[in-house]
DNA sequence: TTGTCATCTGTCAGCCACTGCCATAAATTA
DNA sequence: TAATTTATGGCAGTGGCTGACAGATGACAA
């Protein structure tokens, strides 16, 4: 990986921790675009070229959370039942996620306190989900060999589940990444004792 | 009703139809408050007393639907099954848009279109869905007696259910309630089969 | 009918997110 | 070192959206 690219990956991470601390500290709409971009000395259209809008770089962790949850779905073996798969590559995911880089679990800790305080940002995160519900569905698809309503159903089940989860992260508590992953456990244990055996095949 | 209210009333639809029609005949981006405002001879700043954003004119009737839905499951006998409340409010829900006003059921049918088309909208539909279903796991809470983790995991899977079913109207299909209904049929009966008896009680 | 009050509307000025365009600077490659 | 590619800054402009004030319009009582 060149120094151009490296560059990039700094200047880009540095702008989400400058936003995240900004919309944090002082709130999300009384932060602008320019005093992010000059808390990292870069010009305010440098900030659109790494993001398409402000609410972008409030997305961005997750966005890149949700290419994993897919990576690792793409690993689990095809003997394993869909929605098996899903969970599993979901936990694993989770995991990878707590046990991962200090600075990178801190961005995604404060990026779940501000969109968990923020109703403002829950359309911005149905619209990632839904997007790589989309991608979701092609590999269920795949493994499934139809490409049919009941893959959709099932990659729906799977996403309900897991916002489910990330709403019962009751207000006032420290969320993080583990938290999530205890609510996630308790809603799949529900959905598990209300779906027949074999549903999801 | 005083002339006041009326006049607020037909100035709201007539909002509506106007950005309906420009939207679908030059494009959302392409059409500005400016011109929506003209073709009403309202100024643009009434626009914005009217509907919150450009985003709101087009996810108005939508809301509208919610609202509905909402009514129709209050008035569900307190002895039907949480799902199944649920679902028959949302069938008596789309039959009474169905054979509702003329007018009303074209402002449907545009705003369909429009979504339809424009993955855009797709997230303010989303917005929507969750807003509402806040409501709706209030009311499924206060029918079971309890407001734990299932009954925000019943709403979940029905409105996973629904978003499913609206994601399975094909494009190019002409999109109208009645299209929906029939593709939120073929859902229900892949959940039903797929959900053991009385996982929602 | 007339006067008073509440409410709706238009106008204006302004903020800020976001974009296209072009010149410049920096990194990559030959 | 020269040539090519690519990232950045500056600038001007569009358009969504808001606050504030003044005038118009419907509601209501005397």
């Amino acid at each position: 990986m060149g120094l151009r690219e490296r560059k990039k990956q700094r200047t880009r991470l540095a702008l989400i921790d400058a936003a995240l601390d900004l919309f944090l500290g002082q709130g999300y709409e009384a932060t602008t675009i320019d005093q992010i971009a000059a808390s990292v000395d870069v010009s305010p259209r440098t900030f659109f070229r790494y993001f398409g809008s402000k609410e972008d770089v409030v997305l961005a962790m997750h966005a890149d959370t949700q290419d994993i949850l897919l990576a690792e779905l793409a690993d689990r073996p095809d003997t394993e039942a869909p929605f098996e798969a899903l969970t599993q590559a979901m936990r694993i995911t989770l995991a990878a996620v707590t046990e991962g880089d200090e600075a990178h679990r801190e961005r995604l800790v404060k990026t779940m306190r501000l969109i968990g305080d923020n109703p403002l940002f829950t359309a911005g995160q149905m619209r990632l989900i839904t997007d790589s519900e989309q991608r979701l569905v092609a590999e269920i698809s795949r493994r499934r060999g139809v490409d049919d309503l009941r893959s959709h159903f099932v990659v729906a089940v799977f996403t309900a589940a897991v916002r489910v989860a990330s709403e019962f992260c009751l207000p006032g508590e420290v969320r993080d990444p583990a938290v999530l992953a205890a609510r996630l456990e308790e809603t799949l244990a529900v959905a598990e004792k209300a779906l027949c055996p074999g549903w999801d095949r």
